[in-house]
DNA sequence: TCCGTTATGTTATAAAGTAACAATTGCTAT
DNA sequence: ATAGCAATTGTTACTTTATAACATAACGGA
């Protein structure tokens, strides 16, 4: 199981995967997915780069739903909470969680031209810095690790122009 | 040299080495520490907790002097492109940098509490990440890491409370 | 089915950041 | 000196991001 969380599957069946994986979490808490943050999570999954709240609310209201600004925060909120997502707070956007079971601090690489976004886990990172932490008789209870540049992608496309 | 980076000095006297430190780094440079930059610069580091923009301007108009938030803004991205100062994205606040002498990605503890900040300086930490995004050929430019919690004087504060 | 709790709708506003252009300052070359 | 250019600062207006406060609706256990 979770065989979708390694591999390297269509946005569409990641994003299927995400929404069951949230779902049987949920009931296992004891909290509930309701329809409106199933669909904000669907939306976060369904999109190649990671979005605003108001590219969100945007969506939302594509689907005929009312919302405003609250609507959305809240639904963020939650996922936040129960670990489905996590917050680029050096773009304020949201993105999705590939590993929602066990809660961690985000470690991520966040290319600077097309906004793509790459979670990693690495666990000798996180130990050296809740390491630093304790030693420094600091409590740490989150961590988050925003590395910024330039995707393979992106980095060929403009090596390729420099020319 | 710069053993005040290094000891624990009044906040003044830190202001004051801040501001030297600051001076001689901008002319070696040839670029310009003008008043307004070094004002904020002085502002920043005599705050014991790290100040948002608006919070820095309130002072500058405390002192006489007319501005508005480009004014602020603008003074703030000079000091960030000179590495003399951090800004931590998960509070959208200004720090001084304590190592302004070589470029360097932040790590932060931030307590949650009182707001106080602690700049880290682990080197293993940077090159592990640094290898992670090499071995995923993504181009890293910046790194930050921003570790929230309870600094220990909240810590004992909260603790005491609780009985 | 009643009631308390949780979630959502709605309005208004706060907080953070930027665009665009005008006025000023500082530097350089005549 | 002083004209001319570039960099800095002033100023107005606006965009984007986020939250407060209160009303309504949905849910879930007696
Ligand atoms: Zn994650
Ligand atoms: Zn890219
Ligand atoms: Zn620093
Ligand atoms: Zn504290």
């Amino acid at each position: 199981m979770d065989e979708l969380a390694q591999s390297d599957p269509s946005p569409a069946a990641e994003t299927r995967w995400a929404l069951a994986r949230a779902a049987t979490l949920c009931e296992q808490r004891g909290t509930r997915l309701t329809d409106l943050r199933k669909r904000v999570l669907e939306i976060i999954w369904s999109s190649p780069v990671p979005l605003g709240a108001y590219a969100i609310l945007d969506v939302l209201r594509d689907d005929g739903r009312q919302g405003a600004p609250p609507t959305v925060y809240r639904a963020l909120d939650f996922l936040l909470e129960q670990g489905l997502i996590h917050r680029l707070a050096t773009l304020n956007v949201f993105t999705g969680c590939r590993r929602p079971d066990s809660f961690h601090g985000g470690q991520f690489l966040i290319c600077r031209d097309c906004g793509q976004v790459d979670e990693l886990n690495n666990p000798t990172v996180e130990a050296l810095l809740r390491a630093e932490a304790a030693s420094r008789r600091f409590d740490a209870l989150s961590q988050m690790i925003e590395v910024l540049g330039r995707c393979p992608e992106c980095r060929r496309e403009a090596e390729s122009h420099a020319r």
